[in-house]
DNA sequence: ATATGTATAGACCGATCGATCTATCTACAT
DNA sequence: ATGTAGATAGATCGATCGGTCTATACATAT
């Protein structure tokens, strides 16, 4: 009967992974990453077989977080669809409020891997394309006339919104976008 | 009286830079920037004291011509600030519909260049409260209630219509951008 | 003709990159 | 007790990084 002390040496990786590459952008050095994760070097080809893998499951897991950070926050919101879309917004303020934030992970992963071939394109990807669908649905059921297209205006408001948080902080974007998110909802 | 063969060193490092920067990130070696200009080494230190201050250089001079840009599109688009403001988002479909594009070079730069104490993130300040004062001086003609979170919407719009044409190609963003825009110009 | 500017070519520096390797240690199952 | 799997520590690899250096070529001004 052993307490658990600490996680593995891969939770501790991914860990130390999701807050470094996101403070310190993709090319982190290895070294860094072993450093912070206090994991020895031969864990890390282990695991994930190098450090593209990391990062490839790092993008993985925080995406699934942050789908159910934004199931969570439209949840809490209630039934109504309008609410639940413009409650996404007042948790976006949240989020570019919080101190560390410097805009969308997803984004600086694409705009720093060159490679178009490399393998976290693809998470990210299917990541806003997961998103867009999860906005769509409540479009859907507003009877929004063109819910593809609206979904497509909340995600470049979304997008916006963390590119101005990172750019242009204390201009409260979340709260401008918000206002341009009531006339996707009710054109 | 010699026919003016080629530029200078510095423009065409400037040149290489310019383009290979944008295609290949921030990160790109020094040895391709020198390979791609054609330019010994020496000259790069000579000129702009090392990587950083090409870097700086390379979006000083961006800047100038996006703006130059900006000012030709508004132009182009008559005295009424309404289709001016809307020639902007019609001017960034073309953009983004460019081959070779993908996502703002602004915000690739910030985000890439990790330290915040870098020179080149200055740069991209002034640029984008350049850009947010060009916008806010038309809704003022326009007599919009709030000129200035008017502009910050128009600018949250440009840059997710930029992320969104980098990372959802196809979904012709600014056509949605547009759309919203509309609702900032006329609230 | 000569001196000066600026350019090129390329060796060279220490540091760091991602990755592979050996060797050792430990926890656990048999 | 022994074997196995997984973990750690750290040496080492070739490649590349940004930056400095020497040596040479060439244009122009004096």
């Amino acid at each position: 009967m052993s307490v658990r002390t600490q996680p593995g040496p891969r939770e501790r990786l991914l860990e130390a992974a999701h807050q470094l590459i996101y403070s310190q952008g993709v090319n982190v050095g290895v070294d860094a990453l072993l450093k912070a994760a206090n994991v020895a070097r031969r864990s890390l080809y282990e695991h994930f077989g190098g450090k593209d893998g990391l990062i490839v499951e790092v993008l993985r897991s925080a995406a699934a977080a942050d789908d159910a950070d934004y199931r969570r926050t439209m949840d809490a919101a209630g039934d109504n669809p309008r609410e639940r879309l413009l409650a996404v917004f007042d948790r976006l303020g949240e989020i570019t409020a919080t101190p560390g934030f410097h805009g969308c992970r997803y984004l600086a992963a694409d705009l720093a891997l060159t490679d178009p071939d490399h393998p976290a394109h693809e998470i990210t990807r299917d990541y806003r394309r997961h998103v867009h669908d999860l906005l769509e649905r409540e479009l859907v059921t507003l009877g929004h006339p063109r819910p593809e297209r609206g979904a497509d205006q909340l995600l470049l408001l979304i997008d916006g919104t963390l590119a101005a948080g990172a750019t242009r902080p204390g201009t409260d974007p979340a709260a401008a976008a918000r206002e341009l998110a009531e006339c996707v909802i009710a054109p």
